[in-house]
Formats: structure tokens, sequence, C-alpha cells
RNA sequence: CGGGGUGUAGCGCAGCCCGGUUAGCGCACCUGCUUUGGGAGCAGGGGGUCGUGUGUUCGAAUCACACCACCCCGACCA
């Protein structure tokens, strides 16, 4: 193996960095903290917002571009939301360079220095609500329902490729409506579009739920979240969707006349996905071998390699078949190249996460078979010709089928219930997972059990049943089982 | 921002303690031949500001000091 991968068991972090390495999803850059997405990765966010972008506008929004800047002023505008960004925002200062002179180089020009500074934004709440205020005047110009595809920069301490860089790619929804309920409406259903793309899409089960007043996003009155639970037992917020009230209309002055002649402050949403996501896609699914990608949103489906490369029964052969599979919409290669054997190159799309490999050599020319290989479960058939391709039209589903059965296995699995505080950090320490236990709804006791076991409420769940029920740590009344879990 | 680690060829490393030929090794790369059903073999070849700076010395990858960068672990966050 020239290209070995850490092995989970060993340890799962440096498995997930050597895979997003190694695999070609992205690499280091000379920035701190910000990467560079390869074709691979970069593939496989446009095919995740491909299909994010049709839901998006399915449901009824359209896209639009803010700029990258955000008046420093901006920013303080809504008191909540400059405490949870101020201490990670990039600033511009000045707007030129010129040459040193004492030759070195180039050095900022002070004389260049900017009325008032920059912010690269960190999310676009405030440059969007103060536009917002030109846009609507009348209950008619609401809803207002716009997304936009952008890059967010936020000075983190601690970068990790995809699960969280300085700067990242996402979307961010940002809407604005008449009724307080028509407001929480669309927080619910964009939550339920991101959960529904994770499950069907990325074969990733989620949880939705509520965030509690402490986790939640600067400047909202609710979170909605989905968390998804990764193969070391730790969760990962996966999306998230925000009921924001009126703060940001009244932080900007937002407001409409509603049929009555009323003036009325707007409610908002605002909701994002970004390209953690792939990351999140890569520790639900790969393995020690390389990726594992859902045949829903693999870049290449299919790749076929015949052994040897050269000769040409076994290539026209595989012409034909990949020609037939295109036809009925499967994106496949065949494999051309002559410089690498056929070993080399299972490996390699192994690696890359490839759902499916067929491998045409002369033993199958003869006998008119070709050898399907799936990725999930590594199996092999060796099938005739003339089925070849309704076996990997079916082999594809049955992969995606697969891989979202096994993921919900594995969180069926690392879900406990507990009910002391004991059991609590036993299987914390133990196992790891979401744990459903009781929490008697106070911030102070949210922060106890933070601190002595590092777990945090990821969400009150929203399928959960109410349950009576007594805190786990302080023994007080609840009403309903909270998911704690140690997250990324 | 605290703790730890690493900077030597595209990648991974040895050499450094104890200074001294032309700085090595594996992978990758180039050429040729033989191969080709799970990361081929042989032969030949190309590729280096030893992170940066200053100092010590006849002489520094090697010793000293300073700086920079990146990675990992923590606290903070999508």
């Amino acid at each position: 193996m020239a290209k070995a991968i850490t092995p989970r068991s060993v340890d799962y972090s440096e498995w997930y960095n050597d895979l997003v390495i190694r695999s070609g999803l992205a690499d280091y850059s000379a920035v701190r903290g910000c990467m560079i997405i390869k074709p691979l990765g970069y593939a496989l966010w446009e095919n995740m917002r491909a299909v994010l972008d049709r839901m998006f506008k399915e449901t009824g929004h359209v896209n639009a571009y803010f700029p990258l800047f955000i008046p420093k002023s901006f920013l303080s505008r809504e008191a909540q939301h400059v405490e949870g960004f101020a201490k990670e925002c990039a600033v511009v200062t000045h707007h030129r360079l010129k040459l040193a002179e004492d030759g070195s180089g180039v050095v900022v020009d002070p004389d260049a220095k900017l009325e008032e500074e920059l912010i690269v934004r960190p999310t676009s709440e405030t440059i969007i609500w103060h536009t917002y205020r030109d846009w609507i005047q009348s209950y008619r110009d609401l809803p207002l329902l716009i997304n936009q595809w952008a890059n967010v920069v936020r000075w983190e301490m601690r970068t990790r490729p995809f699960l969280r860089t300085a700067e990242f790619l996402w979307q961010e929804g940002h809407t604005a409506h008449a009724t307080r309920e028509e407001a929480i409406a669309e927080a619910e259903r964009m939550l339920d579009v991101y959960a529904r793309f994770a499950e069907e899409y990325m074969a990733m089960p989620v949880v939705r739920g509520v965030k509690t007043p402490s986790e939640r996003f600067a400047g909202a009155e609710e979170t909605y979240c989905i968390e998804a639970l990764m193969q070391d037992g730790k969760a990962l917020q996966a999306g998230t969707s925000h009921f924001l009230g009126q703060n940001f209309a009244k932080a900007f002055d937002v407001t409409f006349l509603d049929q009555h002649n009323q003036r009325q402050y707007v409610w908002a949403t605002s909701w994002g996905v970004s390209t953690r996501l792939v990351g999140a896609l890569v520790m639900t699914h790969s393995d020690d071998d390389g990726l594992v990608l859902p045949p829903r949103l693999a870049p290449l489906q299919v790749a076929i390699v015949t052994i040897p490369t050269v000769e040409e029964p076994q290539m026209t052969v595989a012409r034909e078949l990949a020609e037939q599979l295109q036809r009925i919409g499967i994106s496949v290669t065949v494999d051309t190249d002559e410089t690498k054997r056929a070993g080399f190159k299972f490996a390699e799309y192994e690696l890359r996460g490839v759902p499916v490999r067929i491998a045409i050599g002369k033993r199958d020319v003869e006998a008119d078979t070709v050898e399907i290989a799936r990725r999930d479960t590594k199996e092999k058939a060796t099938v005739p010709r003339a089925a070849a391709v309704e076996h990997v039209r079916g082999l594809l589903d049955e992969i995606q089928q697969n891989l979202l059965r096994r993921a919900r296995q594995f969180v069926a699995d690392n879900t406990h219930t507990v009910e002391t505080f004991e059991e609590f950090q036993r299987v914390l320490d133990e196992r790891g997972g979401f744990v459903l236990a009781h929490w008697d709804g106070t911030a102070e006791t949210e922060a106890r059990i933070k601190e002595l076991t590092k777990a945090t409420i990821r969400c009150i769940p929203l399928d959960g049943a109410p349950q009576e029920g007594r805190c786990i740590l302080t023994g007080k009344p609840s009403s309903r089982r909270v998911l704690f879990a140690r997250a990324y």
C-alpha cells in the first residue's frame, strides 16, 4: 500500500485528515485555516449545491448576491449578533499598498486608511437587513424569500478541513414575513428541507431539534438544527435554521404597512448549510480504504477498468457499456490510462469513493460477462454482459439505500437513554454517541454538565414525546428528554 | 490564545547529540525493456535557497539566539 491512511481504530482524527488529503478532496493552503477545495471536493459540493438549490427554488426562493464587505457599524446594530461574531472577524482597514522604501517589497500605505473599516462577512444578516429596509414598504412586498450562495470568513482559533475552516462556502437564506407564525413556519420548512437533503441524498440520518438558549445563533429567538452522529461517536451540527423574530427588523428599522394601514416590524428567518456537509459526508460513510460516497451525490458513479488497458476486445465492450449507462443518466468513465495497472486503479477508485467499479478482462470477454464491484461493501459479482446495465442501475439504488440503512443502524446502536449522572458519564466515556437524558431546563445545569463531561445539549428533539422525569444532575423535574453528545 | 510537535527534492523520512568529501533513502517523476484479474520488475536518469535571519567557527543541515510557517491536542465556534 503506497498510500496508507491511518486506520480509524488507531486515530479517528488522523484518519479524517489523511483521507481528506489523499482522496483528493482538499489540500492545505498557504493561508492558515484556509483550504484549497480540489476538483473532487468541489464536484461533490457542486452536486450538493445543485440539489439544494433546486429544493430552495421549489419552496419559492430566489437567489441574489450581497457584498463580501460589511461596514463595521452595521455589525453593532444588533447587540447579540455583534457579541457572537466580534471575536472572529477579519477586518479591512486599508485599500492600497505601496513599495517599501527599503526595497523589501510592499507595505500598507498609511495614507490609504479607510474612513470606516470593512468587515469580511462572517454571515450576512446585517447587510441584507440594511438592504431589506429599502425593499419592504407594504405587506404586498412580503414574504421576501432570498437565498445567497457565498463565501464567509470566521477567524477560528482551531480549524479542520471542511469541518471548520476560516473561509468556507455556504448558502444563507434570508427571509422576511408579515407574521410571526409565517416566519416560524418558514424556519421549520427549511429545516425540513435540510433534513430531507441529508437523508435522501447524503444518506445521513439526522435528529431535528431546537437549540437551547445558550446554543442559539447570535440574534435568534429560536434556532432549529439538524444533528448528525459521526463514526467516532461525536455529534456534528449539520445545518441550522433560525427564527429571528423582529430583532433584525428593529435593528435596521424594517417595517411595512399591513392591510389595516398599521406600521409593523417585519419577522425574519435565516438558514444555512456549508461545505461542512462535505466533512459530514466523509465522516458518516467512509472507511479505512478511502471515501465512500452515496451514488446520488458522487461526482463519478461508475468507473470501468479494462485488463489490460490496451487490448481491444475488452475496451470495445467497456465503451459500449459506458455509452449505455450514460444514456440512462449514470455518470461513468472508461479508464484509458495505460501506465497504471488494474490493482492500482482499483485502490485509487476506492480511495476516491466511486460507488461502482466494473472490471472487464479477457476472461470476461470470453465468457461474455463483466465484474461489478460495489464500494460500500466491497462485494464483487460477475454478471452477464447483457444484464450489466440493469445490474448497475439497481446496484446504485441499493448502495444509496444501504448507506442510509447502515448509518441509521449506527445511530440507533449509539443512542442511549440514561437516568442517572453516573450512567451518563459512563456512556459518554465508554461508547460516546447520542445520549437522551432529562435536564432541568436551566442554563446553569447545562453549563455545569458541559464542564464536567464536555458534552453539550445538541438539541431538544422535535419528535421526542413529552415525558416526565428528573434532571440527571440536579434531580429537579423535567418534562422531556434532550439530546446530549460530545460534538465537533 | 495555552500545550505539544514538525520544517532537509513533489510526498514521506534519515542525517543533527559528537560541525569536516559531491547531503542520503523510499515513494513519485523521466527513458527503455519485460509485464498487466488487487497498489509490477529490472536497468538507466533528472530533481535540493537543508523554513528565514543573525551569530559562533578556518568550515554550519549539524552549535547558539531570534523569528516565521504549518500540523496535532485543548478552550471558543457552522
